[in-house]
DNA sequence: AGATAATATCTTCCGAGTCAGATATATTCC
DNA sequence: GGAATATATCTGACTCGGAAGATATTATCT
């Protein structure tokens, strides 16, 4: 038969599944359990570059929505709501935290009583700065592992199962 | 210049840091970013199985790993924590809910008086069995979109990508 | 204009997980 | 064998986000 093949941890999961449940076709787990696993790692791995800087990962999340979207840095909090994608409660939350912090500051929009407008301040935009640059090379050292062949085979798979799943 | 190209959600994202920070590299997001995204859209779709049996996803990981593990469906709580990558407190809080259910139930181990010995009930193990079916199905359809090639090439993709992270 | 519906944000309550430390039992080392 | 250390699980305080509903404002329809 073939040779003693190296399990990963999601390779070990599968063939255990083949033993008990040989009527199921547990192979989407090939993917999705691994990618599951991978959301967690990864988190785990960025999660540090941002605490570092006394902001979670969802705070983060804000402040570079807002930086991003280009001066003078302002949103409302139903498009940050939208490109983070938590509920409008979990904003306001963040908002809270950020707004405490001094990163962001909350006013009423002029076109909309019921809107608000919420802008990175001059400590926010510098820290956003600062933290993103680190984050993003920790995202390079991440992706250490693959030729840019695979990374950008990987990068086009994930773009269109995305689409697939309707963004 | 290149025609209009429809550009995903983290596409436009990347396409905005490209005009606000020209000087950092932002590529990376084109895998990790779009995996975060993945991970959330695909556990919105996963959920409500678990959900229409009265389970959380994390206590349907639970039911899942003892069930795989095989006859007598038992493990203990340090193994389970292990294989779904949550603390021992949850764990601990997990198998209190399942316990609640009667889908599992908890005796000190014989071999050794720290350990307990976590046992799926017969109620348990039919619900798992029931529920696993309904869930590997769902994943299916969430793939359906790829070929052959693709799920292969993205499989391996991802094994390998945490492999080199250190599983 | 007034009533009704829609929208944007916030509030409250709750569920689920982490973290640090507590407890109980095992192991190791003299 | 006894002390010190290690290990397995549990506990309690805390954080974060979701869900549903409250509030305030705006849009629509007659």
């Amino acid at each position: 038969m073939s040779g003693q093949q190296e399990l990963d941890h999601v390779g070990r999961i599968m063939a255990q599944w083949a033993v008990e449940r040989p009527d199921v076709d547990v192979s989407p787990q090939g993917i999705i359990g691994r990618l599951h696993r991978l959301a967690i790692q990864l988190d785990e791995e960025l999660r540090p570059v941002f605490a570092a800087a006394g902001l979670s990962d969802g705070d983060f999340d804000v402040l570079a929505a807002l930086r991003r979207s280009g001066a003078p840095y302002e949103l409302s909090p139903g498009q940050i709501a939208e490109t983070t994608m938590v509920t409008s409660g979990a904003v306001t939350k963040r908002l809270d935290r950020l707004e405490g912090a001094g990163l962001v500051s909350r006013r009423t929009s002029a076109a909309d009583g019921r809107g608000r407008r919420v802008r990175l301040t001059e400590r926010g935009r510098t820290l956003v700065d600062d933290v993103f640059e680190k984050h993003m090379a920790n995202e390079h050292l991440l992706l250490a592992s693959f030729s840019d062949l695979e990374r950008s085979r990987l990068a086009h798979l994930l773009e269109a199962w995305g689409r697939a799943l309707g963004a």
